[in-house]
DNA sequence: TAGGCCATCTGGTCCT
DNA sequence: AGGACCAGATGGCCTA
C-alpha cells in the first residue's frame, strides 16, 4: 500500500502562510512545527495515513527531492510536485484504487492522518485517480502517458489551485488588517463573509463622510460668496488627520504605508467619529461675535473622551475601535450573521460576553434619524446630508447614521449555507 | 453533538 | 495548450 505523499514546493510559502494563519494557526501547529523541525524547507513531507517517524520523513524527504526532476518537470515558481511512493507500475494500480493524489499540507492530512482519501473524499469523485479526465483534457488521450506524468499533472494542478486559494486568503487577511476594529491575538478573525460585509459598508460609510464633508465645504464657498468649485477642495483650514491618542490607543501597530492607501489617510476611527459625532455645527451659525464659526471638524468626536480613554479595546492601528457594540442589537440589524460571526465582531470590539445572551426585547429597528441612536451610548444626531441639510431626507437609502457602523448597515442578505 | 467555518481536491468552463 | 476561475464535495476543527 503506497502513501502518496507530497513534497509541496507552491510558489506560495507555505512556512509563512501557516505562520499567517492568525487564530487559525493552531489549526496547523502540527503541520508547521513538522515542517520546521525536519528542515526539509519549502518540501512538505505528508502522510495521508499515518505518522512517520522522523527518520522516516526524513528519509521520504531525501527521497522526495530526489525525485523532483523526474517526478515534474515544471519547475515554473518553483511549483514542483512530487510523489515520495513507490511510484512504480505496480503502484499506479494502488493510485488508481486509493488514489490519494494529493495529500496536502493540512492539518486533515496529517492529524487525521486516517481516513482521508483524497479522490473519494476529497473533491468529486470521478472515478479513477482523475487522471482520465487530465488525458481528455490535455488531448493525449490517444497516448500512452504515464501514469506519473498524471500523477505530476494533477499534484501541479492542485497545487496551482491551493495557491490560488492561498492568495486569495492573504488578500483577504490584508482587508483585514485595514478594517476598522480590534486586531490583535486575543480577537478572534472575521469570517470571510463578514470581512466582505464590512468592507463593503465601510466602504460606503467612506463614500457618505467624504459626500458629507463635500457637502459641507461647499456650504462654505457658498455663504462666502465664493463660486462654487466644479469640485470642492478640502478648505485649506481643515486641520489635518489626527493622530491616535496615546490614551485612546494604548496599543497601537503601527501599519506599514503600504497597507493603507493614501486616499484613506483619514483614519476608520476618524471617519467613525465622523459619523457618530453630533451634528457638527452649520457653518451658516453665527457665533456670538457675529463672525461665521468655523465648521466643527470633522474629524472631531463628541463622544466623551473618557469612554475613549477609558475604553481598553485593544486594536490594530488608527486608534481604537469606537463602536459600542450591543450584540442584541447588532442580531437584530443583521440577522445573516452568524452567532460566529457575531462573537467574533463582540471579541473585535471588547463587548463583554454576558451581551451576547442578552435578549432582543427592547430594540428596536431604528431610524436613520434617531437623535438618540439606540445602538449607541451616546447621543448621536443624524448625519446624513439630508439632516444637515435641512432639506428633508431623500430616498437614496443611504444615511450615515445607518452606517454609522459599517456592519450595521449590512442589510444584504447572505444566504448561508444551511 | 450540531452547526459554522475552513482547506483541499476535483472537474468544468472560459480566456489568453 | 495551459492557466485562471468557479463550484461541488468532503472532512477536520472549533464553539455553543
Amino acid at each position: 500500500m503506497s502513501m502518496a505523499t507530497e513534497a509541496d514546493t507552491s510558489g506560495c510559502d507555505s512556512n509563512s502562510y501557516y505562520s499567517s494563519r492568525g487564530h487559525s494557526q493552531h489549526h496547523y501547529g502540527f503541520n508547521q512545527s513538522h515542517i520546521q523541525q525536519h528542515g526539509v524547507g519549502r518540501h512538505h513531507i505528508i502522510s495521508s495515513s499515518n505518522f512517520l517517524t522522523e527518520s522516516e520523513r526524513a528519509f521520504r524527504a531525501l527521497d522526495a527531492e530526489s525525485r523532483i526532476s523526474h517526478a515534474s518537470d515544471d519547475s515554473e515558481d518553483n511549483d514542483k510536485l512530487i510523489s515520495v511512493d513507490e511510484f512504480d507500475e505496480s503502484d499506479c494500480e494502488d493510485v488508481r484504487s486509493c488514489t490519494t493524489l494529493s495529500p496536502t499540507p493540512s492539518d486533515h492530512t496529517v492529524n487525521s492522518s486516517s481516513s482521508r482519501q483524497y479522490n473519494s473524499a476529497g473533491g468529486r469523485s470521478s472515478g479513477g485517480n482523475g487522471c482520465g479526465k487530465l488525458r481528455k483534457k490535455s488531448g493525449i488521450a490517444s497516448k500512452v502517458m504515464d501514469e506519473q506524468e498524471l500523477q505530476s499533472l494533477r499534484l501541479k494542478i492542485n497545487s496551482r489551485e491551493r495557491k490560488r486559494m492561498h492568495d486569495l486568503n492573504s488578500a483577504l487577511d490584508g482587508l483585514r488588517e485595514v478594517m476598522p476594529y480590534a486586531h490583535g491575538p486575543s480577537v478572534r478573525k472575521l469570517s470571510k463573509i463578514a470581512t466582505l460585509l464590512l468592507a463593503k459598508n465601510y466602504i460606503l460609510m467612506l463614500n457618505s463622510s467624504l459626500e458629507e464633508m463635500k457637502k459641507l465645504v461647499s456650504d462654505i464657498y457658498h455663504n462666502h460668496g465664493q463660486p462654487r468649485p466644479a469640485v470642492p477642495a478640502p478648505p485649506p483650514s481643515l486641520p489635518p488627520a489626527p493622530q491616535p491618542s496615546p490614551a485612546v490607543a494604548p496599543s497601537v501597530v503601527p501599519v506599514s504605508s503600504s497597507s493603507i492607501p493614501a486616499s484613506t489617510s483619514t483614519s476608520p476611527s476618524d471617519s467613525t467619529l465622523r459619523s457618530n459625532s453630533p451634528r457638527p455645527q452649520s457653518p451658516r451659525c453665527k457665533s456670538q461675535e457675529g463672525n461665521l464659526t468655523p465648521p466643527r471638524p470633522l474629524h472631531q468626536s463628541s463622544m466623551p473622551h473618557s469612554q475613549l480613554a477609558g475604553n481598553p479595546i485593544p486594536h490594530h492601528h488608527l486608534g481604537a475601535p469606537i463602536f459600542p457594540l450591543p450584540i442584541p442589537a447588532l442580531r437584530a440589524a443583521m440577522p445573516a450573521l452568524s452567532h460566529h460571526d457575531i462573537s467574533a465582531l463582540a471579541s473585535a470590539y471588547s463587548v463583554p460576553k454576558s451581551d451576547l445572551a442578552a435578549p432582543l426585547h427592547g430594540i428596536h429597528a431604528f431610524s436613520p434619524h434617531d437623535r438618540m441612536h439606540p445602538f449607541q451610548r451616546w447621543p448621536v444626531p443624524c448625519a446624513c446630508v439630508q439632516c444637515l441639510n435641512g432639506t428633508g431626507h431623500l430616498s437614496l437609502g443611504l444615511h450615515l447614521s445607518r452606517l454609522s457602523h459599517p456592519l450595521l448597515s449590512s442589510s444584504n442578505t447572505v444566504q448561508r449555507k444551511s
